[in-house]
DNA sequence: TATGCTTTTGACATTCATTTTCATTTGACT
DNA sequence: AGTCAAATGAAAATGAATGTCAAAAGCATA
């Protein structure tokens, strides 16, 4: 899995002219070896610790190729950082969010996603993407 | 419809022990005649305009005040703005978004919303609030 | 392997929304 | 009027993200 996604980036990588650079693959291991949802500063820092060389600048630019490559998706809750989470192939799901502990569920509704298909419809939308998030407190949080 | 809210806000303030000022009024004013999903600098310069005194950080304190009143509600969208909507005692609605032009369209669906509460549920959390946006086209851009 | 051209990188500066600071003003109560 | 905490606003600070640009690195070709 981890390596058709290496390749998957190697594809979309010669499909754009895009150089391969060490860089590149030192942020894409990281990034699929690490868990869901990371902020870019969580992963900066991870990155940071075993190559100290690699600037910012370039880890925000190479994400932003992840997910224009759809190995990536951007997700924006609402602490003002950007997260971005694996993309698995012809799978969609969206996010329980607890506002105690910051945990994430993810989740899949069949129903709810015909339900935006017809509302856009009705409304002349061509739909691109969406976000649907749900806050409140986990089993956990919420004694 | 407008009264009400003062009315609103004024209980709120009491409640709270907060103290009635002539900037807190003024900007009630402004964004109760503002139509909706205002952001926080297009209230700025419309108060600024009448109203040359009033500070930026008042009227984001201010706004903040109005939504934990339930006055007001903070819409993230994608542009790195935070607008303010108008709440609407006991409706609740959903964004479709255009992004070409930045159009706005509310829509309601209840059988989403009791999808939402049956997620929660499922996992044992306790619902604060949602988010449900769906980024696309316009019936007017997608052509 | 060396050359030449172009992309990529990273340090640093910059932007922009929002928050903080803090001296001054103001509201509310006596 | 006097007291005092709350509120204000100008200015500075913050923090995420992006832009700049000289140096470094990839890659095609000789
Ligand atoms: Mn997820
Ligand atoms: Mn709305
Ligand atoms: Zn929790
Ligand atoms: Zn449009």
């Amino acid at each position: 899995m981890i390596l058709e996604k290496k390749k998957a980036f190697q594809n979309f990588a010669a499909a754009k002219g895009l150089r391969s650079t060490r860089q590149r693959d030192i942020i894409l291991d990281i990034f699929l070896s690490t868990h869901q949802h990371v902020s870019v500063e969580e992963l900066y820092l991870k990155i940071k610790s075993s190559n100290p060389g690699i600037g910012h600048a370039t880890v925000y630019r190479t994400l932003k190729l992840f997910a224009e490559a759809g190995l990536a998706r951007e997700i924006l809750l609402h602490d003002g950082q950007t997260r971005y989470e694996h993309v698995v192939a012809g799978e969609h799901h969206d996010h329980l969010v607890c506002t105690g502990c910051n945990s994430i569920v993810e989740f899949e509704d069949e129903t709810i996603e015909k339900l935006q298909n017809e509302i856009a419809a009705r409304h002349g939308f061509l739909i691109k993407n969406h976000k649907m998030e749900i806050y409140g407190l986990c089993a956990v949080c919420r004694n």
